[in-house]
RNA sequence: GGCGGCAUGGCCAAGUGGUAAGGCAGAAGCCUGCAAAGCUUUUACCCCCAGUUCGAAUCUGGGUGCCGCCUCCA
């Protein structure tokens, strides 16, 4: 029975779909302005397990995550560079998708774009306006959060501190503080609508594709924690109000990647980049670290720990790497791996009981019970995203010929020779050599295969060689 | 100021009443000519004080420290 932590209850609740055995899960996506940091990492990794684990034990899960390509980030960047808005979406979006990709993050079943949804949020606020919760003034259009009593119960924010703590702004068109855009005029990089040109405010933008997408009431919308205020209150607000029911029934939020103590932030300027991270590790690296963690408690980066968790990686899935994903699997552990994600997503757990696998697939004596065993490891690895392709470093042979290619001459071997001959031919130097007990010689040749990204093993059996 | 969270071995971390999962690192051993890799074994009384209880890391009260949200932010 899986339960998960609903940021509106503040508690652990049983979940339960809309519909039997089906689930629709909204994650507020990035905004494509810039290169995707660890803490979208975090963030996009976290609720891809939930997806993976969602369809694992039986749902038929329809994940929507959206694209916000109008902002006023990406409008004012594009000013400065001189281009239009779409130029920049374009490249981050792109961008984007390749982080992910690089993650090994699963492609959402919709992914919506903000720019593509502007009849829907247009019809929205009208709605919002009819229905008496919105008004519109000089081209803009505000919510009027007053109005909307139960405004503040998903950041627990009493409506009355918020309106003492808001700032007030000079040249404030809204009624009070607390209202927020639905609308705002925009005349340079707007659309049409009736109440002039201009482009719809940030949190509109999650309702409308929620909607059109997902329905007027969804099982689960998640994001990260520092979206529960304002953008999800908003969203709440707006959604219940424009289509009188319940917008969502599971707020999930994930907590954030911090350094030197700190969230990880643009603002701050302390990020770390995907792209630069996957140059070092290897998405089961970046995972295991992330998934050590419980998704609501924060997670501290620094190398030591990306280090140690791609030791741990390696370790895992490693132990695997003889072994192929067959349908039959053991219970017991599928079981136990259950009961540590039904219980919010405890995917330190999870993990635990994998470990628990390697080490039973490494004192199984049965050839098939180990087969089973490994089996159920890459199935329940699966499910929290690590790749077991990874295993194997596999290169083609004119990769490989190009790694072993200075060691021709080195070693005066013959043109003709393949790569795997020629290492074969390598090797068989250096046998003779420890033979004769040139360890001179022998340990040169190491070093040259080192180099090249080749790793010896010598046992008993004689010397293998494997890819670094 | 308002709201929320966290404090467990060298590092990361699970664990909400019965006596501390797991990972990394370290150490020892096996293997090796020596290594590397791999394998085996191995290391804690839980921030402080008081209380509840037969019994608390786990509940209550009070401290201390750290973090997040309240403004764009995953």
């Amino acid at each position: 029975m899986l339960k998960l932590h609903n940021s509106l209850s503040n508690q652990l609740e049983e979940f339960k779909p809309l519909e039997e055995n089906k689930v629709k899960m909204y994650v507020c996506g990035p905004t494509v302005y810039d290169k995707a940091h660890l803490g979208h990492a975090r963030c996009y990794i976290t609720w891809d397990v939930l997806y993976r684990y969602l369809r694992f034990i039986g749902y038929n899960t329809t994940y929507c995550r959206n694209v916000t390509d109008v902002d006023d980030k990406i409008l004012k960047k594009a000013d400065t560079q001189g281009v239009t808005p779409d130029v920049i979406t374009k490249e981050f979006y792109q961008s984007f998708v390749n982080s992910m990709k690089s993650l090994n993050c699963l492609k959402p079943d919709v992914e919506p774009f903000a720019t593509k949804t502007i009849g829907e949020m247009i019809a929205m606020v009208k709605k919002l306006i009819d229905n008496g919760y919105a008004y519109a003034v000089d081209g803009d259009v505000y919510f009027e959060v007053e109005k909307f009593k139960k405004y503040g119960q998903l950041s627990k924010q009493p409506i009355d501190d918020l309106m003492a703590g808001a700032r007030v702004e000079t040249g404030e068109k809204k009624k009070s503080p607390l209202d927020f855009a639905l609308w705002k005029k925009d005349e340079k990089h707007g659309y049409k609508s009736p109440w002039g040109i201009g482009r719809p405010g940030w949190h509109i933008e999650c309702s409308a594709m929620s909607k059109k997408f997902l329905g007027d009431t969804i099982d689960i919308h998640a994001g990260g924690a520092d979206l529960t205020f304002p953008h999800h209150e908003n969203e709440l607000a707006q959604s219940e109000c424009a289509n009188g029911c319940k917008f969502v029934n599971f707020w999930l939020h994930n907590g954030f990647v911090t350094i030197n103590k700190e969230k990880m932030s643009k603002s701050l300027n302390n990020f770390l980049t995907i792209d630069d991270l996957v140059k070092k590790y290897d998405s089961n690296a970046i995972r295991f670290f992330i998934l050590t963690n419980h998704y609501r408690m924060p997670v501290e980066f620094n190398d030591e720990a990306l280090n140690s968790a791609a030791s741990g990686a390696k370790r895992l899935i490693g132990s695997v790497c003889d072994y192929k994903k067959t349908d039959v699997v053991d219970n017991s552990f599928v079981e136990e791996f259950k009961n540590a994600m039904d219980d919010d997503l405890n995917t330190s757990k999870a993990m635990a009981v994998l470990f628990s696998l390697v080490d039973k697939i490494k004192k199984e004596q049965n050839p098939q019970t180990k087969q089973t065993l490994a089996s159920t490891l890459i199935t329940l690895g699966e499910v929290l995203g690590f790749d077991f392709s990874l295993v194997k470093k596999e290169v083609s042979d004119v990769e490989l010929l190009n790694m072993v290619k200075p060691l021709y001459e080195i070693f005066n071997l013959d043109e003709k020779l393949n790569a795997k001959e020629a290492l074969d031919e390598i090797i068989k130097i250096r046998t003779d050599a420890r033979a004769n007990k040139d360890w001179a010689k022998s340990d040169l040749i190491r070093d040259e295969l080192d180099k090249a990204g080749i790793l010896l093993k010598d046992s008993k059996e004689g010397t293998t060689w494997l890819l670094k």
